[in-house]
DNA sequence: ATCTGTGGCCACCAGC
DNA sequence: GCTGGTGGCCAC
């Protein structure tokens, strides 16, 4: 194997430099390793100077296509003699994927060649050189003397500790994949330099965005907020006013002309490793680089490059917030859905409490005082974004970047299928396998069950019917990461389900007539599995313990969370068409024994005398079960089934509605956790949510089941409160207004939802609705029936409306106590009710 | 331009 | 008026 060798060396050691990112030039023909030195703050440049592309090659390819052996030889081959190979090495080639059971199909003459030509394609997965140099994304290295040494980090004794039970049972290989992984995540997690960048631009036109590729407009505000405290604006055209002046928060930095405005934001973004933005792959950026070229700027002297979707800095990593927080995994998992709108407003808002600085008019009319406090406003708001609760979202970039074997930009960047993708390419080549190409796992065939949902591929979970009504003293039993485990318990993989084995065939998975291959672990299996055993074996655990340290406990919270979004998605990208190693039978076989192991589970306490009133998926709740019981069974859950069952918590009670999904359930510390009520719903009028808000607080006090009576006495009046308050009027259209997004182009859809109807009124003039918008608009007596707030009156509101939606939402909750909703206004009929005083 | 899955509830739309 | 379909939001 030959040796790293750089272009670009440096005299110094770098102590622990990190990789955080590579990519392969396709113009230079070269690959650009970026490493991040925390010491020095810096981003480290080194270009390899082989003179070819990075190895595109896995290592069992290439050890069993003995004629390909020198990898240089195939990269300059010329495309004819290529052919000639292909024919020379049918045979040959047809033999070893015959024999070798990661590599499926593929044996005819066009299979061939299409593999030749994935691993062609393949060269852009600089992932692979990577791989070739023993270098892995987001780990510590030394250099010295140009070569890039991989940092040794022994694995910390707890941890050790900790895994030493599954590392007693292992096989020698998935032993090795465990420690890899532990020594990796277990890494320290540096503090990043970095700097915000906000432009701001005039607009000739109302309400119109400059386009950034003509960058005709000029830029008239940039501001700056970074980590070693930086904090300021940068304005042109200086000496125009003489009483600007810097406020206390930041400084203002006025410039003789715009030209010099931009040479100094370019130095300064020079001066950071890390630039952060929102959308500033699509707007900021470009706008910068080309309005730069168009006042003569030349190419060299502007510190940014434009891809087709996206903007970088040549000596730095760009991360756009914009991308980060659109994708939905970061927005579920890592900040627990607290923004739904994809803006810096929205997100902000959600996360940090704070938002944008609101102005009338359009951006030239404010003054440069204004405009300044504007744009820093931004800025600030977009580098809080990354340093909240001690730089939680740098961290968990590393961390997922140290998972995913992925760049942390991508990280930013991408979904989670490409996490994951990038995760899996990376075991193939640590195994030396060969990457499949869709068509051959997919000539497994589909799914044999039947969804349930019509337009559903497969069959999915169980949910159990609720037995409605108040349930005391009830336990919450749930498996832990129930489809990884079961991906990892039954060796479920693409290559591993309905293997070509003979004698795998009697090999049947629990509740299906598929089988899974009893003579090699899968790929995927393996590394969900080792990810799996990590995360319960170690960060869950410990996460959970208080005598720890606060560093050490952000780091285990981080990398817990991170674990838990990728096993997550590792289930469902299975089953997902754009998903490279897309397999329907793996994702129909981890659901089909995921409902096995629940029902075989629910018999069992049936057996053992304990009440199951609910369940779904891959949770139990059991009605005062004892302790012993409680062991009873997940003891036998471990050993029967291989899935581990935790007590996840126990109800004071649990009100369930006869619908499915749908409970309230209070804790012992009166905290009340409500799931899928429409009360709790985000598009629900906040008028009603208030109420029903009252009533949980009033539900929250019950102890007993006597102490209901005196509750509903409670909630009458809270009801009765509110409804007097729509009556009269006195409610506010903000906190009547349903809040409803816009989920496609208004163009795609088939039938006109009413919120698409509100927009509509508002969209007389140019101004389109986007997706991701959030529509607030109220029911009203006059057709459409909705109006959004902007245009609406408090006099047109459909109150008879607003009664139904207080009915259904007050319902789900009633329903589970024993009451009517009509009881408790008081009246026996919605009309008897309206006629009332 | 972007994209992990299925199950379930609710309100409304559109066609009969 | 009934009913299947659509769209949104949520549980897991």
């Amino acid at each position: 194997m030959e040796k790293a060798s750089v272009l670009q060396s440096y005299s110094q050691t770098i102590p622990a430099s990190m990789l955080v990112s590579a990519a392969y030039d396709g113009d230079a023909e070269k690959v650009v390793l970026k490493f991040y030195d925390p010491r020095n703050q810096e981003i480290h440049l080194w270009i390899d100077d082989t003179g070819h592309k990075p190895y595109c090659y896995s290592k069992a390819s290439i050890q069993d296509l003995s004629i390909l052996k020198d990898r240089k030889d195939i990269i300059e081959m010329k495309k004819e003699q290529k052919k000639d190979l292909i024919s020379d090495t049918i045979i040959d080639v047809t033999k070893i994927i015959a024999t070798n059971p990661l590599a499926i199909g593929g044996t005819s003459e066009d299979g061939i060649r299409n593999q030749i030509d994935a691993w062609e394609a393949d060269i852009k997965y600089y992932e692979n050189y990577l791989y070739d140099k023993g270098l892995t994304v987001g780990a510590f290295y030394e250099v010295k003397d140009s070569k890039i040494i991989p940092l040794h980090n022994p694995l910390p004794s707890d941890m050790l500790e900790a895994l030493n039970p599954l590392l007693q049972v292992a096989s020698p290989e998935s032993k090795e994949r465990l420690r890899e992984q532990a020594e990796l995540l277990s890494q320290s997690l540096v503090t990043i330099k970095r700097v915000s960048v906000d432009i701001e631009v005039t607009s000739s036109v109302e309400d119109r965005i400059p386009n950034p590729r003509e960058a005709e407009e000029k830029v008239i505000a940039v501001g700056m907020v970074g980590s070693d405290g930086r904090k300021e604006v940068h304005l042109p055209d200086k000496g125009n006013d003489s009483s600007l002046q810097s406020p206390s928060e930041f400084e203002i930095v006025a410039h003789e002309d715009e030209k010099a405005l931009l040479r100094e934001v370019f130095r300064r973004i020079s001066d950071y490793p890390f630039i952060l933005t929102f959308n500033g792959d699509d707007f900021d950026l470009p706008y910068l680089y080309n309005r730069a070229k168009r006042l003569g700027f030349t190419k060299e002297e502007i510190p940014l490059s434009l891809g087709r979707d996206f903007a970088s800095v040549k000596k730095g990593v760009h991360i756009d917030l914009y991308k980060t927080f659109s994708n939905r995994s970061i927005q579920i998992y890592a900040f627990g859905n607290k923004y739904s709108e994809h803006t810096l407003k929205g997100v902000s808002k959600g996360i940090l409490g704070r938002s944008k600085i609101e102005f009338e008019g359009s951006i030239s009319s404010l003054s440069p005082q204004e405009l300044a406090s504007y744009c820093y406003r931004d800025a600030e708001l977009t580098f809080s974004l990354t340093s909240f609760s001690g730089d939680l979202l740098m961290k968990m970039l590393i961390v997922l970047a140290r998972i995913s074997k992925m760049p942390m930009d991508d990280v930013a960047r991408v979904g989670v299928s490409q996490w994951i993708r990038s995760m899996l390419y990376f075991e193939h080549r640590r195994v030396g396998a060969i990457i499949p190409r869709r068509s051959e796992i997919e000539a497994k065939g589909g799914a044999v069950s039947e969804a349930v949902i019509k337009g559903k591929k497969y069959r999915g979970g169980l949910v159990f019917e609720p037995n409605a009504g108040v349930h005391f003293d009830v336990s919450v039993l749930d498996f832990a990461s129930l489809y990884p485990s079961i991906i990892s318990v039954h060796n479920l993989s693409y290559e591993t389900v309905l293997c070509p084995h003979q004698d795998c065939r009697d090999n049947l998975l629990p509740g299906m007539k598929n089988w899974v291959c009893r003579k090699r672990k899968g790929i995927a299996s393996m590394a969900i599995g080792s990810l799996r055993d990590l995360r319960l074996q170690y960060y869950k655990p410990l996460s959970k313990k208080d005598s720890l340290e606060e560093d050490e406990k952000a780091l285990i919270g981080v990398v817990s969370q991170a674990l838990k979004v990728i096993l997550n998605a590792s289930y469902g990208v299975m089953g997902a068409e754009i998903f490279p190693l897309y397999c329907l039978p793996v994702a129909e076989a981890t659901a089909t024994i995921g409902r096995f192991v629940i029902t075989k589970t629910i018999e069992k306490c049936k057996e053992g005398g304990i009440t199951v009133v609910y369940g779904d998926t891959d949770s139990l709740f059991l009605k005062g079960p004892t302790d012993e019981q409680i062991a009873g069974v997940m003891s036998w859950a471990s050993k029967e089934l291989g899935v581990a069952l935790d007590l996840d918590k126990h109800y004071r009670f649990v009100a369930f509605s006869s619908r499915k999904k749908n409970y309230m359930g209070v804790l012992p510390d009166g905290t009340v956790d409500i799931k899928g009520l429409t009360g709790k719903k985000s598009h629900t009028p906040i008028f009603v949510k208030e109420i029903f808000q009252e009533a949980v607080n009033i539900l929250s006090k019950v102890k007993s089941e006597g102490e209901f009576g005196q509750a509903r006495e409670e909630i009458k009046t809270e009801v009765k409160k509110g409804y007097q308050n729509l009556k009269n009027k006195r409610v506010s259209l903000e906190h009547l207004a349903f809040n409803v997004m816009v989920g496609k182009e208004v163009g795609q859809y088939k039938s006109i939802p009413q919120h698409i109807k509100a927009a509509k009124l508002l969209d007389k003039g140019e101004r389109e609705i986007k997706m991701g918008d959030i529509i607030s608009y109220v029911k009203t007596k006059t057709p459409p029936g909705v109006k959004p707030i902007s245009l609406a009156n408090v006099e047109e509101i459909d109150q008879e409306k607003y009664l139904e939606t207080l009915r259904s939402t007050f319902d789900q909750l009633l329903d589970a106590l024993g009451y009517e909703f009509d009881e408790i206004l008081g009246a026996t009929k919605l009309e008897d009710f309206f006629w009332q005083s």
